[in-house]
DNA sequence: GCTTGAGCTAAAGTTAGCTTTAGGAATTAT
DNA sequence: ATAATTCCTAAAGCTAACTTTAGCTCAAGC
């Protein structure tokens, strides 16, 4: 039996695109916390699918879960989330968007300084400095190209 | 005992920033291909530094390996590439960074857009339309947010 | 009232991109 | 000549973001 505002972990999943065991994992990692039932199964609310909607959304946009998880967190607990409440957040979230794209775009600059000389290893080459991009994908650490390299005659 | 012309791994590793598991990891996935001296040890050319600086740059961008792996192919396989060489494959690589850019500014234009109405989960979003930016980073399928995902009372 | 479909949990598997560990063998330095 | 490095391989471990599997319980339909 379902009450008009809550519905059931295959509901949520047909609503959202999304598969049962994803919404699962996301209630591992704190995106979505439902209430169980008398026979303990999952009860999310209507609101929900707004909410995985708005993951889903950020992660095309490249956000880790965790820094999802964070960006909801400033959605108020008390209530209901508002279209102005997802409004905010997803204005925090434009300016993080638009520090991506600049950075990648810096990046394109230096490269396009690198095909005019072709050094593309030479010490002074500006792809070496690592101040750019995350450059964090997987796991484990990852050692960022510093100056010098490689000489010249490399 | 090393000739003029090739280095160690652990010479690779100093020159590149790289560690050296990580070389070793490159060259099971195809990436560098050094021989062996008597002992056993690997000995790298000295344009191995260029072309795992080249690598590290295209992971900066985002390329996974796989594709760096088929860019690299692109190189003359009979003699040491010339900075020409580089040049060219740099350039194609610009080429599909200029999409990445482009794809993700049409998003941030989308969000946009969703700012303005609020909407961000009702069915006309253009954010639920899945044909933008390479929406597979982890492993495992991915499912898109298809049209009327979410309907207005939700 | 019983059969199915949906849900539940816990644990293991997957991919990418590496690192760490273990136990030897080859080099280099003194 | 010997000690200290460096290198080698193979296998296991790690993170993110999930899926798959196994074995059971709930809930819904007839």
């Amino acid at each position: 039996m379902q009450r008009r505002n809550e519905i059931s972990i295959g509901t949520l999943a047909d609503r959202t695109g999304l598969a049962v065991s994803a919404i699962r994992y996301y209630e591992t990692q704190g995106l979505v916390a439902p209430e169980r039932n008398a026979g303990g199964q999952r009860r999310f609310l209507r609101s929900d699918i707004r909410r995985l909607s708005f993951v889903m959304i950020a992660q095309k946009f490249g956000f880790t879960l965790d820094r999802i998880r964070e960006v909801l967190g400033r959605l108020p607990q008390s209530r209901t989330p508002t279209a102005k409440d997802w409004t905010e957040i997803s204005q925090d979230f434009r300016a993080e968007l638009d520090e991506q794209i600049a950075a990648l775009t810096r990046l394109r600059d230096k490269l396009d300084g690198c095909i005019g000389c072709g050094c593309l290893s030479l010490e002074r080459c500006a792809l070496y400095n690592p101040d750019d991009v995350a450059a964090d994908k997987g796991a484990g650490p990852r050692y960022l190209m510093g100056d010098e390299a490689v000489r010249p005659e490399d």
